[in-house]
DNA sequence: CCAAAAGTGTTCCACCTACACCCATGG
DNA sequence: CCATGGGTGTAGGTGGAACACTTTTGG
């Protein structure tokens, strides 16, 4: 206790957005100051002395991106001391997701550029960003195989067709239709509703909704969502 | 950047081990200072200036117990402001494993005292440092079902009814032996040894060697340990 | 009537589950 | 010879994998 540190802590978002035909996209920011300055860089900041950690992201993303999350869960605390050239930053970094429909970035108080980006192609990015991101992915891929985590990035309301593509965009693989039907089906979290939606042709689409509390009350009963592919 | 921060950034250790006949202990450290002095706490301490959280781990452990650790990974992040009465300190808790073989805790340079506890009976420790046991539980009881982590718990070499047990005792679940046992052979991640063991009576029982490379083989052929129970 | 996307059932096989007795040793 | 723990096989059931055609709409 007796050593006075100079370390600081600060978080940063990652935020997934999907979308049937862009797919997955992330939400970054443009620096408007050294270092990196107009490099895109995840969203985030130094913690303030009376917010826990999770207040503190939902302020930064409110501050530099006006958007309102779906989904928050700490992913990793990034701690090399050079991660930062002058100063030695910690960061505590968060796993986001948000629905279509709250894609939206209000204008910023900050007066920072705040854009979506496809996952496909994402430019250079500030500090060691690019690494969060990355772990970021990893974490998106392992939790769609066993927890019912893709809901939070469709609409509340969404064909089946969204789901399947959800998951073979993100996870790269092939799934078989029926059997991805049958199996989410069986575990009886997706309730039908009686609208239906249609995209340029085809048939329309019967749209479903995630029954959050069929899933709580069924996890609560030892049931575990899986995914499996081949 | 402008406003100057307070806040420290501390590591924290939940270090597991296990022995047959004791079943599942963590290793903790008396505290000689205040806050919470004389209460016991996870080993740990303020990160350096210049060192990386992984080496604060290793080093704090070292200082503290002179134990020397078989796996470690990043936990959690704990960061609430109230968490430590004083000053705002920040908690990076790791998760680590230590084999029976490396239990001793030698004679520590900071005269702290360290001792193993069951895990059925640990006293009231300082800070919210149940709540990171908790945690670590938790996410010990997950890792043994899909990654082959509990032979970090075992000796080098051990006989097969060690594995049951450990996994008996930390999932709190009954298992079929047999079934159990052609699960995880037919993995072919266990070397037979030519030695056997025996304790007290009852026949003798044939070492098992955990096989390192195979397994990363087959991991990176897209292999999948899982273990399920009913 | 053609193109596009949604919707749907069955068969086969692999793997999990349930289950009980014999073996090797010490005392 | 008894107690203790180690070691083993099989049959039945369940769930996953493979597989192709029909339906509804727009153009």
């Amino acid at each position: 206790m007796s050593t006075q540190q100079h370390i600081r802590i600060a978080v940063d978002a990652v935020v997934f957005g999907y979308e049937s035909q862009k797919g997955l996209s992330i939400l970054l920011i443009k620096r408007g100051i050294e270092p990196f300055r107009d490099y895109w860089a995840l969203p985030g900041g130094l913690v303030l002395e009376e917010e826990s950690l999770e207040q503190a992201v939902l302020r930064e993303l409110q501050e530099e991106t006006g958007i309102t999350l779906d989904y928050l869960e700490q992913l990793y605390t990034f701690g090399e001391p050079k991660r930062d050239p002058r100063n030695r930053v910690i960061s505590v970094s968060y796993f986001g997701l948000v629905r279509p429909n709250h894609f939206d970035t209000k204008a910023s108080t900050d007066a920072v550029e705040a854009e979506w980006f496809s996952i496909r192609n994402t430019p250079n990015l500030a500090f060691d960003h690019q690494k969060i991101l990355d772990t970021a992915k990893e974490r998106l891929r392992g939790k769609l195989s066993y927890q019912p985590i893709g809901f939070d990035l469709l609409s509340e309301e969404f064909p089946f067709s969204d789901l399947e593509h959800l998951y073979t965009s993100i996870l790269e693989k092939d799934i078989d239709r029926r059997n991805f039907r049958k199996k989410i089906m069986s575990f009886g979290i997706l309730e039908e509703t009686s609208k239906f939606r249609q995209e340029g042709s085809g048939r329309p689409a019967k749209l479903f909704r995630f029954n959050t509390k069929k899933y709580k009350a069924l996890e609560k009963a030892g049931f575990h969502f899986e995914i499996k592919f081949v």
